[in-house]
DNA sequence: AAGCAGGACCTCT
DNA sequence: AGAGGTCCTGCTT
C-alpha cells in the first residue's frame, strides 16, 4: 500500500515552512511534485532543490524566501549587498551563505515534518521508504552511498530530538555544503575543526529552533560530552578543534 | 577578544 | 532522568 498523504493534516507540510494559503492550495493540486521536491532536498549535495521546487510550483519557493528575509533580515543579506555595491566575489559569498542558511532551515523543518509524519503514521523510517511511491523508490535506488541518507533519516525519524553530536556529524558528512564552517582535520581519528563558530551555532539554533543560540552555549553543550565520553579535546588541544571519542 | 573549563540552575520531553 | 539551554566566573590563547 502506498503512503496515503491525504491522511496527513495540512499542518504536517504547511505552516512551519511559511507557506501561504495559495501555496497550500497549489500544494494540494501538485502534491506529487512537492513530495519529490522535499526528498530531493534531503539528498542533493547542492541547492538544485530550490530550482526543482520552483519548477514544480513557482509559488511554493517564493514565500519561503520572503519569510526568511522578513524574520531574519540579517541572515539574508542578498538584497542589502546589492544596495551597498559589494564586490561580485563578496556578493557571491554572501549569496551562497544565505542560500546555505535557507537550505539548512528548510531541511531542518522538513526533517521535523517527516518526524511528525512518522509519529502520526506510527511508522519507522524504513517503512517510510517502503511505502513511498514507486518513482520515489527508484529515486532512492539511484543514490550513491546511502550512509548519509540513513544518518539523516535516523536522527530525524527516531522519535527522539537530534543530539548535538549527531548534528555535528551530519554537517561533517556534507563538506560540499558545510565545509566552510566545519570540516574534518582527521576523519579516521574523528578530529574536526569548527571553522566558523558563529555559523555552526546559528545552524544549530535553527535546527533546534533556538534563535538565541551562540557558540558559547553550543561549546558548553560540547563540553558536557567530555564526561559522557562522546567528544573530547584532541591530545594536542587547539582552539575550535574537537575529537569524536568513537570515530565512525 | 575569543575560546575553554566547569558549576549551577532552568526548561523541555 | 536525560539532554541540553542559559548564565556565570575564572583561566588561557
Amino acid at each position: 500500500p502506498g503512503l496515503n498523504t491525504s491522511q496527513l493534516p495540512p499542518t504536517v507540510y504547511g505552516p512551519r515552512i511559511g507557506l501561504t494559503e495559495n501555496s497550500l492550495t497549489l500544494m494540494e493540486r501538485s502534491r506529487g511534485s512537492l513530495y519529490f521536491s522535499c526528498f530531493d532536498m534531503l539528498f542533493t549535495e547542492d541547492a538544485a532543490w530550490l530550482v526543482k521546487l520552483s519548477e514544480a510550483s513557482p509559488a511554493l519557493a517564493l514565500p519561503m524566501t520572503r519569510m526568511e528575509s522578513r524574520e531574519e533580515p540579517e541572515q539574508c543579506p542578498v538584497i542589502d549587498s546589492q544596495e551597498q555595491g559589494l564586490s561580485p566575489e563578496l556578493e557571491r559569498q554572501v549569496e551562497e551563505r544565505s542560500l546555505e542558511q535557507v537550505q539548512s532551515m528548510v531541511v531542518g523543518e522538513v526533517l521535523k515534518d517527516i518526524e511528525t509524519a512518522c509519529k502520526l503514521l506510527n511508522i519507522t523510517p524504513g517503512m517510510l521508504v517502503c511505502t513511498t511511491p514507486a518513482a520515489t523508490i527508484s529515486h532512492f535506488q539511484e543514490l550513491p552511498a546511502s550512509e548519509e541518507l540513513w544518518s539523516e533519516a535516523d536522527s530525524s525519524c527516531s522519535g527522539q530530538p537530534i543530539h548535538l553530536w549527531q548534528f555535528l556529524r551530519e554537517l561533517l558528512l556534507k563538506p560540499h555544503n558545510y565545509g566552510r564552517c566545519i570540516r574534518w582535520l582527521n576523519k579516521e581519528k574523528g578530529i574536526f575543526k569548527i571553522e566558523d563558530s558563529a555559523h555552526v551555532a546559528r545552524l544549530w539554533g535553527l535546527r533546534k529552533n533556538r534563535p538565541a543560540m551562540n557558540y558559547d552555549k553550543l561549546s558548553r553543550s560540547i563540553r558536557q560530552y567530555y564526561k559522557k565520553g562522546i567528544i573530547r579535546k584532541p591530545d594536542v588541544s587547539q582552539r575550535l578543534v574537537y575529537q569524536f571519542v568513537h570515530p565512525v
